[in-house]
DNA sequence: CATTCCCTGAAAATTTCTTTTCATGACAGT
DNA sequence: ACTGTCATGAAAAGAAATTTTCAGGGAATG
């Protein structure tokens, strides 16, 4: 094979597939930090990434490579192309791309919407919510719109093996009603909703509070009309140079919360995961194999 | 002496009225090109600068460097301080809240899998799948796991809206085969499977393959299976400070998919977002008020 | 349960790199 | 011109890195 224009990064993409364990792991141990973490020696760079330095020579010629120096040769130029290109200075995130690629200036557009919602983020807000869904008396019931539905459901699915009593309501308003027959005082109602407000939300949140229930709002900066019936409301800045909305951040708050949940409770909840890996392997044995 | 704090490139400027003819003639050649033209062996620099090895030693001594090898570890530093550290490291995102605080730390991972990603991500892939997804004359299958699901469909959910002949499998595998049953040659089949992968999705995209459809994987760093059945294969890092992986880089992704996609087809785009509006509208009338 | 295959790292063998030694030659001062 | 000093690189010695060999061990297969 041609190493020549390939990058090495590229190589070992290429042949990820193709590597052993000790291998892989040697290629991650490479990638991560890269290039700079192949500058050392062979001896170096095996001791980095927990193998054996035959285990090197054998992955970099499996790549294509004559040997480690000539493994080694490849990264330098690349280092060198990377650094004496002044424009490559890392104004970009995707290396070989315009500063105007897509990917780079969605990169930029996520950063700031990150760096502006932790800025405005109560991180007291963040800590009552966890407190609140940790609460296993309390029921849980999650929605989102057309679009923020999915965010909810991947909160719901989580939040489903940490603990118990929690529900998923369908996007479909209409069905909406018979849930709120079902919560209970202090049961929580966590509610996705992103502008284009959806106007039946206020309704359910209503409801919802005139059952007792505690209110919970995921929305942008502009704030939900139904922020105002929340006891909590996250505000998450969604701008991207899309004519979409970005749910990234938002979904990095729900994942930090189901981190600070699971956290919280995890005695409880290592014993559930563990019934639940019991019952797919169950479920495994019930179908034919593929 | 103490090196630390000065970079190689001041101490040898400091020390260059010192130096004798060879010396004076290697340290230019290193700083001709500084700091990648110190990266290679003793033998190399002195080759290239045109002087002999010890002359290399007796300067780097003179320099204050212990011997050739500490000099280079410096050397090493600064290369991995010019390249890396693109955006420099928040000490905290969240203010008010302790750097150890779930938000900061996920913050920090999810800039490093972001980081990462995209140093890794080929925009020739994510160009070429942008360009396949935008083909109106291939159908668009998008399926998704257990966790994965949720990213499956919030794809959909955009890609439908924005073209026709989307599908969402349901995460439900038993009825796959009759989704197989209607994809035809060039119909495109994108898969979510993130580790703990499902076998299912092997066979689903080997039918799917047999069909004569393209398969593009969103995976992470260590691959999914079905991924060496892919034509395009996302490998996105996930990595989070918590017991669950993170879904956050994958959907940046899906979500510059989906500008790509709207961007190249802009003017159909339109009229069926407009269209779309007006059913809302339509909706709504046959709704009694909240 | 035996067998095969292949990954893996310890250790040896080999190559390369780094340092030291030392002879040569240039130059300055006497 | 003689002598001492010092820079310089060739070559040897020493150290480290790289590659190869090989045996143990684990997973897959029959």
């Amino acid at each position: 094979m041609t190493v020549a224009s390939k990058t090495v990064s590229d190589v070992i993409h290429s042949h990820f597939g193709l590597l052993t364990r000790a291998e892989k792991q040697l290629a991650e141990s490479l990638l991560d930090n890269y290039p700079v973490s192949g500058l050392g020696s062979i001896t170096t760079i095996a001791e980095n990434a927990g193998v054996s330095t035959p285990t090197v020579v054998r992955m970099v010629q499996k790549l294509g490579f004559k040997g480690y120096p000539d493994f080694q040769a490849h990264l330098h130029l690349e280092v060198e192309a990377t650094i004496s290109n002044p424009i490559a200075k890392h104004d970009r995130w995707a290396q070989n791309a315009p500063g105007t690629h897509i990917l780079n200036r969605f990169a930029d557009a996520i950063m700031g919407n990150l760096r502006q919602t932790l800025t405005d983020l109560d991180t007291a807000t963040f800590d009552s919510v966890a407190s609140l869904l940790s609460n296993r008396k309390r029921g849980l019931y999650f929605v989102g719109g057309r679009i923020t539905g999915a965010l909810a459901e991947y909160f719901f699915t989580h939040m489903q093996v940490i603990r118990p009593a929690t529900t998923l309501l369908s996007s479909n308003s209409s069905s909406w009603p018979q849930y709120v027959l079902n919560m209970n005082a202090g049961d929580i109602l966590i509610i996705f909703d992103i502008r284009r407000y959806e106007q039946e939300m206020v309704s359910l949140a209503t409801a919802a509070r005139k059952r007792g229930a505690e209110i919970v709002v995921f929305t942008d900066q502009w704030g939900s009309p139904a922020a105002k019936l929340a006891r909590h409301a996250f505000r998450v800045r969604i701008e991207a140079p899309s004519a979409w909305d970005s749910s990234v951040v938002t979904l990095f708050i729900v994942e930090a919360l189901i981190e600070a949940v699971q956290n919280s409770t995890w005695d409880e909840t290592k014993e559930r995961m563990k019934t639940l890996e019991g019952l797919f392997e169950q479920t495994k044995l019930f179908r034919k194999p593929g």
